[in-house]
DNA sequence: ACTGCGCGATTGTTGAACAATGGCTGGCGC
DNA sequence: GCGCCAGCCATTGTTCAACAATCGCGCAGT
């Protein structure tokens, strides 16, 4: 799990590479959830073994972005409406518990918290919108650290793995992302100014409307891929 | 030690119940923190091949119950007042919470709750010493259930394993278990009251006193280490 | 149309080979 | 005698191809 701490000479090898170059297909969407990774061939794929392979995947079922089942193989984890629901069960509790820990947090991890707003700002000015959402869960990780906690940040990473995965079938509009950049700002804002219970509201409704909108976006794609499953079966 | 895994039906795969038999080990205090666990000779050992042990040990990484550095091979954890202090800042953020939504929470969980600290009070009716801690924790994990988060359920599973390797090296008597056990059932029948509030005043204190205590343990254990090291060296 | 069986496809496991690194021993110079 | 350096050995990390176990699907029989 320890994702790019970077500088570190991780001499990893093959399986890393390998891992990466999935990693990156998983959550830019062109391995969409439920695709089945079928060992042999993308061992084959890629010119490396399969154990080669099956360590690739065990990095990544690691950072929550594939599911294994014993004997019935890999896939892209697939979120349905109830892990959505999970997963921002996690963020109010982590995230609104980090706020309140604010004041007590030390100066250098508020700084990173300004430093992360200020990429995602960046993104926006750039209308790099698949970089946005990115740059907006890495505001949220930071807000998480306000905990000092090494062993939450991690599961939280994993978390945020798992839900960029939901934003992989989003439409990456302006539309879209910029609105939430604006919200961190305010957000940070406020607990740089130490106003942490206003911050703390703000947030609550941050993620109220999030989880509405991830919510929606998940229906969406599950009721188009169970359509498109009947379809192949013949049901109508 | 050499103790094979044949026979079993093996329901989860081989490297699947090797790590079976290392956490339990492990947890249980048979294998003391910072034993080296040298793979050729394990594999050897449990009868399996070198890559499905390393296989057992990534799980057990996984899990927090092994450190792996590079080239110098596999240990079991061993906890510094640190790691102490963040798995009870993971501990308040996750419990607390839990109770807070203790009222939103289904009967079911609750009942759960009750069921936890029963069989812990049975534990301490049989004066089974090392199934009270173990039980007692039980009764937090369903504590943190109240979340209704399988994600949060799994994370607060490793840290407790993790705590549990601070318990292998205390005393396990009477006067140092019984207490916590006594205050679980106050938790539980102020929960169960409707009593959220107070019951979280009591946990908040409880969690203090177990840090403190769980502390004082580990610095001891860590004193006692360095101190036995320091004598193999020839350092006076 | 339904049930049971067998086969192909796919995954899990193995053992070996090779590379890379760390620690240790022995020798050297001071 | 003491400290330092170099080379060797043991252990770990990585990869591979072959073997075994298991699951799902199609086919035959009723």
């Amino acid at each position: 799990m320890s994702q790019t701490i970077d500088g570190s000479p991780t001499p990893a090898g093959r399986s890393a590479s390998v891992a990466d170059i999935l990693r990156e297909w998983i959550v830019e969407g062109v391995l969409l959830p439920g695709t089945p990774l079928r060992d042999s061939v993308m061992a084959a794929d890629f010119g490396v073994s399969r154990n080669t392979l099956r360590e690739a995947f065990r990095t990544l079922h690691d950072e929550g972005l594939v599911v294994q089942q014993l004997h019935k193989g890999t896939m892209v984890e697939t979120l349905d409406a109830a892990d959505v629901k999970d997963i921002f069960v996690t963020r109010r509790t982590l995230e609104l518990a980090a706020v309140e820990n604010c004041p007590l947090a030390p100066e250098r991890l508020l700084d990173a918290l300004e430093e992360k707003v200020a990429a995602a700002e960046h993104a926006v000015a750039t209308e790099d919108w698949k970089q946005v959402g990115t740059a907006s869960l890495r505001f949220h990780q930071a807000l998480v650290a306000l905990l000092g906690s090494r062993r939450m940040d991690a599961f939280f990473h994993v978390t945020i793995a798992q839900l960029r995965l939901a934003f992989a079938v989003m439409a990456d509009e302006a539309e879209f992302q910029a609105p939430w950049v604006a919200r961190d700002r305010g957000i940070c804002d406020l607990l740089r100014g130490g106003r942490s219970q206003e911050a703390k509201a703000a947030l609550r409704l941050y993620l109220d409307d999030s989880e509405r909108l991830v919510l929606d976006a998940v229906r969406a794609a599950s009721s188009a891929r169970s359509a498109a499953a009947s379809r192949t079966k013949g049901v109508r």
